[in-house]
This record gives structure tokens, sequence and C-alpha cells, in this order.
RNA sequence: CGCGGGGUAGAGCAGCCCGGUAGCUUACCAGGCUCAUAACCUGGGGGUCGGAGGUUCAAAUCCUCCCCCCGCAA
């Protein structure tokens, strides 16, 4: 098949990546460059990198709601468009554009976490299961008939790195096989009344709140790493937690940060929890057995 | 030129400002003590102090350039 991708974080590479093996991949759109990382150079999207180095059409426009770029992007003549993790809205010039239309693929089990951080928000709220949809793309957000599901467990362990990369990896299988089967697969109307959303991760939310209740405060630190990951300040550094577990049998005032020999607990609001990996401002990120071998709180 | 931290024994850190051939914790090895819930005591091995120049009688420590890692901001 003529498959155009837009697709701009890493989520959406290993879709691309697999998608080409099988297909024709007749230009890519992707967010533009943008000033970022240290040094605040311009730094292209993986997804960009990518295509240029497989020499496939970039195309990096800011918008598509004009009507010039919906008729560059009708000109592709594509059979489909496999919209991943892309960042602009689409149009409906566009979401008609090709016989098949457009697909997306989104890391949750929809209708529920409809939005822009499914994977966050769904280890947060405690979900013993996520996974990948894949769906026809509509004009509301993530609402679209779903073609196909696949899904994965959570576990207490279970980071949002992790989780992430497990559901790109699936993504990538199902949008292929939902390619495959294009001509076959019946849509299936989400129900609305099940659905709920991930809202975005925000900057303030990765800054400790001591007030929650332990086994949540596991959750989100579990949910935010290892991006954007919770911090708490010490001695005016700041630490990120990137994993944590229930500490039962610790007495903790909320608040406090406590070393035990090479052991570190925290004080939520009903209980305490012990940080097991851990990353200091400046350093990398390591066991917290490892940090406190050298370092005192 | 966005702001900043760091690269020192296997691991984690101190020392650097106020130059004088390196220290702590842990791990490892040996011996001792002994049933200790981070067991303990004694002894021991292990380091081109990221790389290259420079200053100096002398540089991990001061100066210059380079490489690598990371936090913040966006």
């Amino acid at each position: 098949m003529k498959v155009v991708f837009m697709g701009t974080p890493e989520f959406a590479l290993e879709a691309l990546k697999a998608l080409s093996t099988e297909h024709e991949i007749l230009a890519v759109y992707t967010k533009e460059p943008k000033i970022s990382g240290r040094g605040n150079k311009l730094v292209k999207t993986p997804i960009h990198i990518w295509a240029e180095s497989h020499g496939v059409e970039v195309r990096t426009p800011k918008t598509l709601r004009q009507e010039e770029e919906q008729k560059k992007f009708a000109a592709l003549n594509a059979d489909i468009a496999v919209v991943a993790a892309y960042g602009l809205i689409l149009p409906r010039p566009i979401l008609d554009a090709y016989p098949l239309g457009c697909i997306n693929i989104h890391a949750s089990l929809l209708p529920r976490w409809r939005g822009a951080a499914p994977i966050q928000r769904c280890i947060e709220a405690g979900d013993k299961k996520s996974g990948v949809t894949i769906m026809q793309v509509a004009e509301g957000l993530d609402t679209g008939d779903m073609l196909m599901k696949g899904e994965v467990t959570i576990t207490p362990q279970t980071t949002g790195g992790d989780l992430h990369d497990k559901l790109a990896q699936l993504g990538a299988e199902l949008v292929v096989k939902t390619l495959n089967n294009i001509d076959k697969i019946i849509p299936e109307k989400q129900d609305d009344a099940l659905s709920c959303y991930a809202a975005k991760v925000e900057k303030e939310e990765s800054n400790i709140d001591f007030m929650m209740p332990a086994a949540q405060l596991c959750r989100k630190i579990m949910a935010f790493s290892p991006y954007p990951a919770i911090f708490f300040e010490h001695n005016g550094e700041r630490f990120k937690i990137l994993r944590a577990n229930l500490a039962k049998n610790e007495n903790i005032p909320t608040g406090n940060v406590l070393q035990k020999g090479l052991q570190l607990f925290i004080g939520a609001s009903d209980g305490a929890i012990e940080i097991t990996e851990i990353q200091r401002q400046g350093k990398k990120a390591m066991s917290t057995v490892e940090l406190l071998r050298g370092y005192q709180f």
C-alpha cells in the first residue's frame, strides 16, 4: 500500500519502521525542528531523522488548516495515512483525502484514556492493563471508530517508560496487521459513556506532593518515570525519583526524607514510600543503594 | 553563543577555592570474633585523578583546548 506517515516522537518511530518494511512510505509529516536541548540547538524529530536517512520525503508544515497544504497532501495520492502522536489537528479535507482515510495509533484501550498522555495516566490511575488501539481518525479527539486492539498488563513495577516502549512496539505490529487486513476489519464504535481523558502532563506535576497517599504517590512516581520524573529538593539539590514502592512498616512524618542505612524513605500523608532508584541533579540515574554509599542525606 | 553540575580504586562520593605524588563508604581478599537481622574487629590488594597541551622545583588541585555524562530553562 502507498502510505503517508504522520508522527513526531519516539513513540511513532517503531510504527514507521515496521510499515516501511511492508509498504511504500510516500512521505512523512512531522513537527518542524525546534530549538531544544542544551545549547538551544535546532533539533529534528526522531521521525524526521529516520526519514531523512532513508531517503523519504519529509514535510513539516506548521498547520494543515491551509488549503494549499491540504492540496499538497492530497496530491501524494496515497491509499491511506497513518498517524501516531503527530501533534497537529487534521482538518476534514485531510481526513477525506485518501480512499482509506487516516488511521491513528493510540496508546490506550479506547474509549478509556483519550487524549494526550494515556501512558502516564493509566499507570497513575492504577489500571491493571493498558494497550494500543488502532482507529479511524475522526474530527473529535480520539473518538474515531476502532479497528484493532492489543493489550498489555501493568504491574506495580511498570514505569511509564516501560509501558511506552511496549506500546510503541505493539502499536507497530498492530498497525501493520491492520493495513494488511483493512478490507476485512469491521470498524467498531466507541462507547462514549466509558471514555475518560488523559490530561497532558504538566510541569508542576513533577514536583512531589507529600500530601498524597503513599500508594498514589508510588503510582505517580512510576508513571512519570523516567520522564518527566517526580522530584524533591534536599540540601538545595534536586533529586528525581525514578522508582519507589510502598514501605509498609515505616512511620515517617509527612514530607520527611529519611535515610536508614542504605535505604531511603519519604513520608507521604498516610504512610511511607521507599525510593529504590534515584537521580541526583547533574548525575546519572542509579539505584538508591549506590547513591547512599557515597552520599548522606 | 540560553543557565548550570559532573567525569578521582568494581560502585558511590570527598579532596580542587588556600598547588606538595590521594581519602571515605561500600564491594573484594585474608585472619579473628561469633550466631550478629546495614554483624563486628584487624590486616590487605586495587587508582595513567576523562584526554592533550601549558604555568611551576612540584598539579587531581592553576590556565588553555578537546571528548563524554547529566540537571534546569525552552
